[in-house]
DNA sequence: CGACGGGTTGATTTTATTCAAAGGTTGTGG
DNA sequence: CCACAACCTTTGAATAAAATCAACCCGTCG
């Protein structure tokens, strides 16, 4: 397990893990204090779905601890995951009524949550809420068109790698700085999740993931800890342009 | 082509026709005013690139007449759309630099252009644009998560029908508010484009766009001009879910 | 123990791509 | 006015990539 299985939540805002990069990471004493009586912990068990497409939604919030999917079903089954949802990510859109995907968390996971209408009160008037939260989506869009080139032109190969260099990438930010040297994380999804997020099998990503194996690219430790050897080369697998897609 | 060859530039903003749908739809007359004092028109030939990705961008704005699409290259040349640009659309990111992507005027544009610094000071003052970009952002997200399920998990063919769909609902609401009988409407696209859009080569699309002719599901007079007789059966081809995806 | 939830690997099939050729339009210059 | 080039589009045949179908492995948990 990533996460401990007693998730505490946080007594207040000052002792919170993601008090400097979520939709409040702006805000000052007294608009912390007000969100502070709007808001209230939620703690999923790994597997649990926290909301059904369609279903009503009555609160937005962010991740505090924990990994979340974000995925569309079509009829027949064929799913695809649309987001991945990580400490700091905002759940839910303000203005409206139901859930637009299904959001399911895929280890322990604690959420604050927010009532959506008391919410949506501040947003009106809390500047620093709303400028925050246009950053982060203005972010998310970012990474969704980064996500459709993937999904669109990449060969199975590629996305793997573009896939893993992405999480070599997160781990590398929130532990040491360490770039283009050897680094190691751990796959926090299924092969079946993996697929979902790829736009493949779980199949393609078995074998795939195999080839990058047997090709020195990666190095395996049981079925989910990865040792990346040389990250350029990984890069270089994913077929992203050599700058490391620098934005901003 | 689409548009006049002679793009009248709005004199002001009492005349723009995307005044109450663009960034500046919750402006009041003082805040419109001090917009007036920041902005520009730009006018772009089909076929001419706005900025190319990279490139230094010291503006933002709104698209006020024509198309333009947002495409990402790879080295090799494999290029993916990320991004089809309406009149009213928003394009650049306040609080960047460079430009993320290419954008291309697809048919004659014009565009209403504010400097970027002078607009960022006003996202910062005038909570009814930061308001407004921050919906139209919400929007462009769940657009580009529709997009997503499409790359990854659609056929060639559902892929079409879904691209025609889009075009077609776009056009009714643009127009006449009938849905489920027959309906027309111009493809702004090259095949090429469609391809790029669609995750395709510009093959299949052309055999795909064959086949539904031929299975009676649309109808081509010219190589562009698509009628719909049923607009449900485009729909199911389309594989999207019967109540039409309806959000909010 | 036995069932179950992942995961891997192999054989086959399907789908879309690639390579190739040719038909149509449009616009330009002789 | 016609010829030709450039661009867009269609269609066919061969190929490659990933999906599908299927078997089996390996831990874990009741």
């Amino acid at each position: 397990m990533l996460n401990d299985l007693k998730n505490p939540a946080p007594r207040d805002c000052g002792d919170c893990p993601i008090r400097h990069r979520a939709v409040c990471a702006r805000c000052e004493a007294d608009e912390l204090e007000k969100l502070d009586q709007i808001k209230y912990y939620r703690s999923f068990e790994a597997g649990r779905t926290v909301i059904w497409a369609g279903d009503q939604m009555d609160f937005v919030g962010s991740v505090v601890t924990g990994i979340a999917t974000l995925t569309q079903t079509m009829e027949d089954g064929r799913t695809q995951m649309v987001g991945l949802l990580l400490p700091s990510d905002f759940v839910g859109r303000p203005g409206r009524e139901t859930a637009a995907y299904d959001v399911v968390a895929v280890s322990d996971m604690v959420m604050c949550c927010f009532r959506k209408g008391p919410f949506e009160d501040m947003i009106a008037k809390t500047p620093h809420i709303a400028q925050r939260l246009l950053e982060m989506t203005l972010d998310e869009l970012d990474a969704a068109r980064e996500w459709m080139l993937l999904l669109g032109r990449k060969t199975a190969r590629e996305k793997i790698a573009s896939f893993l260099s992405i999480l070599a990438r997160r781990n590398a930010t929130l532990n040491l700085g360490q770039a283009g040297g050897a680094m190691s994380f751990e796959l926090p999804l299924t092969r079946e999740a993996m697929a979902d997020y790829l736009g493949l099998t779980l199949e393609t990503v078995s074998r795939q993931i195999s080839a990058l194996k047997k090709d020195g690219v990666i190095e395996l430790q049981g079925k989910r800890l990865v040792n990346v050897p040389d990250f350029d080369r990984l890069l270089d697998e994913a077929g992203d342009d050599s700058d490391g897609g620098m934005l901003s």
